[in-house]
DNA sequence: CTTGATGCAAACCGTTTGCAGATAG
DNA sequence: CTATCTGCAAACGGTTTGCATCAAG
C-alpha cells in the first residue's frame, strides 16, 4: 500500500506520525493494538505521544482506512480496512491470532433479520482455542 | 433457579451479597454489566462495594455459574451459564440486545480446526445493526 | 475459632480530553 | 498565514489489588 497516497486521497495532512503508523499497520500480519504500535521500534524512535497515536487511529477509522477488531482482550486491535472480510481465531494460551477465511452462511443474516426485526450492518465471529504448539506443550 | 442451592452446590459461602447478585443475574433478560448490577435497586439497597461485585462475578465465573459476554462495548457482560448456547444482536444506536438462536454450521468448526491446526474450545458471534424502532426513527 | 468474604482506598490499564505550542499546506 | 496536528498532563471508565475488619461455617 502507498501510505502517502492513501493519506492524500483521504485529504489528510501527511505527517511523520501518520505515515509511520499507517506504514506499521499495513505491514502487520495480524490485527495490532495501540500498545503494539507504540512498542514498534519504527514508532518508538519518533517519540510519538500516546494521545497522538489514539488520535491517528481514530482518523484512520473515520476515513475507513483501517477497521477495529475486538478479540475480547479488553482492548481493541486494528487492521487495514482494505483486507477482504474475514474472521479470527485466538490461542487462549499464547495469544497468537490467525485469520479465518470461512464465514457465515449468507442465508443466516437474512433469517436473523427476519427473526429479530433488526437490519444488520456488521457481524463479528471469533474462535478461541489452543494453537498446535500450545496444545502439544500442554499434553506433555 | 435456586440461588441458595446453586451456591451451596458449588461449595460457596452463602452471603447476602452473593445471593443478591446471582438473584439479579438469574432474572435478567439480557446479559448484564457490572454497572447494571450496581444500579439495580435490589443491590443498591445492600450497599455492596464495587470491588466486592467484581470479586463475586469472578467467583461465579470460576465456578461456571455465569459466563462472560463481550459485545464490543469496552466492558464485559455476564449471563447464566445454564442458558443454552446462543449469540447476540446489538442495536448500535440504542444498545438493546437480543438473543439469537441461530448458530454456525457445525461443519465450520471442523474445517477451521483442520485449516488452522487449532483445537477450538469456544466461539463468539455478534451481530450489529439497527433495531426496528431505531430504524423507523432514523427514516423519518 | 478459623477461613474466607467484605469495605475502603489506592492503583491499574486502555482510552479520552483540554490546552498551548508546533507544523503542513 | 491559518487550520489542524502534536505533546503534555490530567482525567476518564472499567477493573484489580492490599489490607484490616467482619461474618459464615
Amino acid at each position: 500500500m502507498n501510505v502517502a497516497l492513501t493519506l492524500s486521497t483521504a485529504n489528510l495532512k501527511k505527517t511523520k506520525a501518520r505515515e509511520a503508523v499507517l506504514e506499521y499497520i499495513s505491514h502487520a500480519k495480524t490485527p495490532i493494538s495501540i500498545q503494539d504500535v507504540e512498542n514498534a521500534p519504527m514508532i518508538k524512535s519518533l517519540k510519538i505521544d500516546q494521545a497522538t497515536l489514539y488520535r491517528i487511529i481514530h482518523i484512520l477509522l473515520d476515513n475507513h482506512i483501517i477497521r477495529q477488531v475486538d478479540l475480547h482482550e479488553g482492548k481493541f486491535r486494528y487492521e487495514l480496512a482494505a483486507l477482504p472480510h474475514h474472521h479470527h481465531i485466538v490461542c487462549t494460551k499464547c495469544g497468537i491470532v490467525k485469520d479465518i477465511s470461512d464465514c457465515l452462511d449468507p442465508k443466516a443474516k437474512q433469517s436473523i433479520e427476519k427473526e429479530t426485526g433488526f437490519s444488520i450492518t456488521t457481524h463479528a465471529l471469533e474462535f478461541f482455542g489452543l494453537c498446535s504448539s500450545c496444545r502439544i506443550f500442554l499434553e506433555k
